[in-house]
DNA sequence: GCAATACGTTAACAAAGGATAAGAAAAAAT
DNA sequence: ATTTTTTCTTATCCTTTGTTAACGTATTGC
């Protein structure tokens, strides 16, 4: 369990104040309790099937999450340096994971555990602020999943992912292309003909203006 | 400002067990926060361009959240009784819902404001207790959309509902199939379509056995 | 450097869904 | 009770997507 340095501890706590404000006391109270977790490329951080036991903040790299289905990878989501991620589903309610996450490159997490989580709700000092960095966090999550089920019913595959050249340009850069078309809910090669029809209109405009 | 009686303050109170207890000098405090309030069917809780300023516990009755895209309504979710709703993103973040909600039946609900909620979790009585319970409010409703989000992008909009049936049978009854098919992401032709080759394939089964 | 693997595109065909319209059935309004 | 409205089904046509397979190009590992 190596620790993380100052500096590290520093990149995440200026993050965290998206989300709450610690004191310095409450903040010595968590950090004795992080610990660094580097993850190599195709790594797993959670297995699709267990209990997935801690939270992590990523320092650099990032992660895809995918469920299984029939054998096959269906990549759901994709976070990045300075992102927190978990599978909080089953972190929360201590049930075995139905996402499983990896590291899509090389990648370095400052992470906690669901029992030091407990530790500082039951503890005095850190409990108001762990509740409500709880809360914070929940509900940030509940709103990206709002924006996203809406996506699903009110747009077609080629809306969103028109909508995340526009709003999620580093998405592109970033995430292979098969696993962007999980994302999108399509094919990889529905979303290959998908950027050919985009092409071909955008080059018909071109030619018309 | 109609006050609920005792009666319904017990039903809501019954109900809130699953994600909290209050202490009866805290429930006093918030039951003096609630208020009843009468929705015809057909009527509006939210409209989808304005900020939702409450929270809802249906007492009797049924509600369906909707978007609209070009004109269209496009059914998102439906609640019963002994559920609490709101549109929780406008109403957490402050911002127009994306999403309207009207009644299916004539609906009665206790509901509570914003700036009620702000005022409890702003007096050291009930702080700590209404933090927790936004926290497992919040952490509920993520569960919800990760189990949505996985049916969206693992399953097929047939697999989708024959797990529909299975899974919350009361919704075939108490739905319009029309609404059903949106929440599935689907088309109401669609859903016939669907439902018919259903029936088939198992009217198929039976002359097999 | 070379082989193996992974990635993206394209083609051909089958299956499914969207749009529209028409009609039957059910529910609501008068 | 009988209109009127809403809901559900069915049919037709068209578009899109899924599936499978082939191919070229990057990447990766050795």
């Amino acid at each position: 369990m190596q620790s993380p340095t100052a500096l590290q501890l520093r990149q995440f706590r200026a993050q965290l104040t998206k989300f709450v404000e610690f004191s310095d006391e409450q903040w010595d109270l968590i950090a004795s309790l992080l610990y660094l977790k580097s993850i190599k490329k195709k790594e797993l951080f959670v297995s699709g099937d267990k209990v997935c036991n801690e939270v992590g903040f990523i320092l650099q790299g990032s992660l895809r999450f995918f469920f299984v289905k029939d054998g096959i990878e269906l990549s759901n989501y994709f976070c990045f340096q300075n992102e927190l991620m978990s599978s909080y589903r089953s972190f929360l309610k201590r049930t075995p994971s139905i996402i499983s996450i990896d590291a899509m490159e090389d990648s370095q997490l400052i992470c906690f555990t669901y029992d030091s989580l407990q530790q500082l709700l039951a503890d005095e000092r850190t409990s108001f602020a762990m509740e409500h960095f709880g809360r914070m966090i929940a509900e940030y999550l509940i709103c990206c999943y709002e924006e996203r089920v809406f996506s699903f019913l009110t747009q077609t595959p080629e809306e969103r992912y028109k909508r995340l050249i526009d709003e999620q340009p580093h998405f592109l850069n970033r995430i292979p292309q098969h696993y962007l078309a999980n994302y999108l809910g399509v094919t990889a090669v529905s979303l290959s003909r998908i950027r050919k029809r985009i092409h071909e209109s955008r080059s018909k405009q071109k030619l018309a203006s």
